[in-house]
DNA sequence: TTGACAAGCGGACAATTGTCCGTTAATATT
DNA sequence: AATATTAACGGACAATTGTCCGCTTGTCAA
């Protein structure tokens, strides 16, 4: 090749993988790039996209960071609008946003979930840090709701929990394309099963 | 080897594959034997393994298919017993045999999830009969309630689905292990997050 | 300018999953 | 009993993930 990259071009050279791998991603398909395919295109060695990103989810990860990172401001800002109205309705605040999030992103997010998910030595999902702010985030506002006895008394850390997993991208995708729901259908059926139950009707 | 086994002996090779497998699991852990390493194990050609069993997933949910057919038996005759007390008592009784049954096989079940859920040329999860057996079972009781009165008005479909994403192995496993939740407290939380607010009280 | 040093590149390798096809052996037919 | 038929066995292969180590190439010191 023409120019050698090395040392003081590390950042290029991350650059390219990252342009390379989203540029074969939506060429053909995230599931059907091999690693070993993006490396050859981006005149990299495997040694190097390894050390990089440990595995595929990784890869995609970092490929997402940037609207992980819009995501959450995003997030703050809205919470912080709303910040004087009722807990019930931040919840579906940040319940939209999610979910407009995953229907953006639907095959890559769902793509990450599995790797993570499902290679065993890598960092489980439950680790990563756009799953610990979804969930601190939920549990302060849980946590909130239950002071000011706009909620039922819960466990707000579990409680996170099983709501972020019962959104996960697989079920997500499940419901829209298999079973034939609406995006907007989803929100208003998860709002309606999930989150409104949670809280005390006030009169 | 002294006896070959064919054609009349299919159960046969079968059986020594399943045999194989369960000691070959208990021995080194589910995560640590690769098919091949079962197919040498059990005198058996790789393409005799991947003619049975698709994945390494399906081998485990035969493995496990003894006890999802006992699980299901309990299931029908616990409910059955229950026939006349509310929706949310049964909603309860089951649940605590599901999340019982985690427990007992959670490696098991967390490695048949991961490869169903992570190969992308199986058969989804969503489509195995154990699944839709519990779907379908929640969501009769859930339209049950509906009709009843004793539930708010839900899309039983839906929230069935919802209510079993959020009881994978995966979040279980988490919970139990590195949350630190107790058995008994998983149970009592779910519970109280996620099927209590769900029902009316009566008064 | 030259030599030592170390950062880090990249291809060869191992391990694993899943496929394919030539061969084997059990059953049926005469 | 011999032959034809066909189910199905099993190993060789391809594809993919992830690891390892020798070599390249900047950087720093004298």
């Amino acid at each position: 090749m023409s120019d050698q990259t090395q040392r003081r071009d590390a950042n290029e050279i991350s650059k390219s993988i990252l342009q390379t791998t989203e540029s074969l991603f939506s060429k053909y398909g995230v599931e059907n790039v091999s690693m070993h395919q993006i490396a050859k295109a981006a005149n990299v060695g495997q040694g190097t996209m390894y050390r990089r990103y440990a595995n595929k989810g990784e890869l995609c990860l970092e490929l997402m960071s940037e609207n992980f990172h819009c995501l959450q401001v995003k997030t703050l800002q809205s919470l912080a609008e709303l910040k004087s109205k009722p807990v019930k309705e931040r919840m579906l605040a940040l319940l939209k946003l999610h979910l407009n999030f995953l229907e953006k992103h639907a095959q890559l997010f769902e793509t990450i979930h599995s790797f993570i998910t499902c290679t065993n030595n890598a960092k489980p999902f439950y680790e990563k840090a756009p799953y610990i702010f979804f969930h601190q985030t939920i549990c302060s506002l849980l946590e909130e709701a239950s002071e000011k006895k706009e909620a039922r008394p819960i466990n707000a850390d579990f409680t996170a929990h099983t709501l972020i997993a019962s959104m996960n991208p697989k079920i997500y995708n499940f419901l829209r394309q298999k079973s034939g729901y609406s995006a907007k259908e989803v929100i208003e059926n998860f709002n309606k099963t999930l989150l409104e139950p949670l809280f005390i009707e006030k009169r």
